[in-house]
DNA sequence: ATGTATGCAAAACATTTGCACCTGG
DNA sequence: CCAGGTGCAAATGTTTTGCATACAT
């Protein structure tokens, strides 16, 4: 269930290297959560020759393709996800800026309600837990 | 329970001008939620001669302090609103720019229990719906 | 008086854009 | 071939910082 050339073609992309690449240095790496500048090292430490404008503008497409999810974490610069199709949340270690995923049904029904509740109807959330790891 | 002179004391800040004024604004808004650059416009429309810089450097500080708190909304910039004790979550309408608060105590329970779960303790959390009206 | 705060201009970042050149289908 | 993509450098928008001056206590 690798992305590959054919699921850009799908969303009006071509297969360029540089998107091939970069979504590949997505997939590969340990942490699923990369910020641009992140994947541009990984593509230069891989000897591959991309421009950073590149990384943003690609980034940017695959976006609103549908391909990777933006956050928004408090940490300045966005960071990235491919989308695995299975909806989760987030929690970000404060101690080890690691990043948590996890999934909630309950949550995700409160909101709806809270939404309709007040008129409206949910398109999207941002759910981020900062935390501390338990000391015993 | 408008903030002065004496909570900028408390807390270790000099009651300067600048920043009383900045309270005041932030205070008297029918907007509870601004970014720098609003506060900023206030202050240069209501005739004060303040610097951006100091606008930002002043946040900064009274976010250190606990007097106001920092979202980051999907905007590309952060957005300030006076802490005034009582926590909530936001709920930003999609059509209008809208920012409406609300309270969940089951979403907040949950919420410490995820992070447990994992090993955790929560120390905070950013919780944002994204919505659009309900049309009939 | 004196340690803090401020204003201004310059710097620092993250991100976007213009443009001439390259490339995938 | 040729629309679309890329690299580079320059522009943008937000936030931070250095430094000389001004202010609160």
């Amino acid at each position: 269930m690798t992305m590959e050339a054919q699921d850009l073609k799908k969303a009006g992309l071509k297969a360029t290297l540089p998107r091939l690449r970069i979504l590949e240095i997505m997939e590969d790496s340990n942490d699923k959560h990369m910020s641009a500048e992140d994947i541009y090292k990984s593509l230069l430490d891989a000897g591959e020759e991309v421009g950073l404008a590149t990384v943003y503008r690609v980034l940017t497409q695959f976006e609103s393709a549908g391909l990777v999810i933006r956050h928004n974490f408090d940490s300045g610069h966005s960071v990235f996800e491919t989308d695995r199709g299975t909806h989760h949340d987030h929690m970000v270690c404060l101690k080890t800026g690691k990043v948590i995923e996890f999934q909630n049904h309950e949550i995700e029904a409160l909101q709806n309600k809270i939404a309709e509740q007040h008129g409206f109807v949910l398109q999207d959330h941002s759910l981020v837990l900062y935390v501390m790891p338990k000391t015993e």
